[in-house]
DNA sequence: CCATATTGAATGAATGTTCAGCAAACTCTG
DNA sequence: CAGAGTTTGCTGAACATTCATTCAATATGG
């Protein structure tokens, strides 16, 4: 059996850089993000439950006390942390939107292919992502920011299935189909994230798009390499 | 806004009924069991990392030592809770494709319904997987069996998605279907557990036959309940 | 009474939080 | 520019708490 890629961002080393001071006396946003960074790590190597503020610390090469410093608790610095992914994730779609033009069918594939763009669907983060979603349902704090794929996604799904309903007349159900396109996307995270069977970053994808290709025929066909708009 | 359904099974009270002993001594078998259940019921109330030895003995209404008698230790104890839900909704898709006659399109069918039939797919449940999801990567003894849809389940779809190809000559890639397919079911899952938003258990099984309904268009049609194979 | 299931107080390990002290950078002053 | 003073980020040992585990004593059914 071969374990297979989803490699990882590069990550745990020298993130701080920038023209911020390093060292001892960091600025306070950089030791924040440098410790959010080191909560991610830990997250995604042992889990919810033994993240522990040592193992957040020794990770990022601080001191025991420093997280109390900075958050004020290991609370805090979790919602921090899941506020973090929330906003970066979002912030990644909406630019992959944006950049995809006028067009509906470009702008739902552009959309999908952002979903499993190494920089939020990678090892680490789906990890992270993962052992949240496991605390969500128990803390009302989580639950808000763990969805990533929150109530702004979900609309802008349905109008997109909606306009290409309107384009060409499909039969389905363009409630029922948001749904079942972003209920999609997220069982293919979590099972990128599980890991075992051979599912990569690229075979998602391409399950993802043959969804796209089959739901609306009249907008993809299969082209020389994935998914090309008619 | 209406918190919508997904309504528990009996759980939690007097599930040690049957012909056994009850109050002091039961026989062992169901003292496990009784156990299982409460961390169940612990692990859906308060997530995983809040889940106690203390808190399980007293939803069995048992003393603080009662767990490492029966089973030997907390981790022994999740184990044994993963194992039991695994077995269940092992048998309970067995079940369902064994009652589905010969027919390819029922037996597909029949594995789609039971994966949102109340037995498996409920509030208490969902939560408990979930909880065993986030932390299954970093738990090697998790890893296993916390993919409810194991090896066989993901063979047993591709094979249904074959058979229906060979029979109506459809264009897609069957393994990628397979995968697309059981991706689905889990983000469904995923989503129901969440259950911020307007998905039930019946919202969720419509968007699952609706796909069937688009993918397989040769098998399945809208009935005035659902969806019929044809 | 014997075997065994059950209890619950005691124990110790793990871990989040606090805080008095330290040291680096910055500022003021002569 | 040197040195004193001040601010502020940082440290790590001490503390308090939570929790899994142990086990001697006890209760129960046969």
């Amino acid at each position: 059996m071969k374990t297979i890629d989803l490699e990882d961002e590069p990550a745990e080393t020298e993130r701080r850089g920038g023209s911020e001071r390093r060292g001892r006396k960091a600025s306070k946003e950089v030791r924040r993000q440098q410790l959010i960074e080191a909560t991610i790590d830990s997250l995604a190597k042992r889990g919810y439950s033994e993240t522990t503020m040592a193992d957040v610390a020794d990770g990022a090469k601080l001191s025991r006390g420093i997280v109390n410093f900075h958050f004020e608790s290991k609370e805090k610095l979790l919602v921090a942390t899941l506020q973090y992914m929330y906003d970066e994730y979002s912030t990644h779609w909406r630019n992959a939107y944006d950049k995809a033009g006028d067009n509906t069918a470009d702008r739902l594939k552009a959309l999908v292919t952002a979903d499993f763009d190494r920089a939020v669907c990678n090892k680490r983060k789906l990890a992270a992502w993962c052992a949240f979603w496991g605390e969500a349902k128990s803390r009302p704090t989580y639950q808000a920011l763990s969805g990533a794929r929150d109530t702004d996604y979900q609309n802008l799904l349905f109008d997109l299935c909606l306009g290409l309903k309107a384009e060409a007349d499909y039969a389905f159900e363009p409630q029922a189909l948001a749904l079942t396109l972003s209920a999609l996307l997220e069982g293919l995270w979590l099972r990128l994230m599980m890991g075992l069977e051979d599912v990569s970053r690229e075979t998602a994808l391409q399950a993802a798009n043959e969804f796209l290709l089959t739901v609306f025929p009249r907008h993809y066909a299969r082209g020389s390499s994935g998914i090309q708009r008619l």
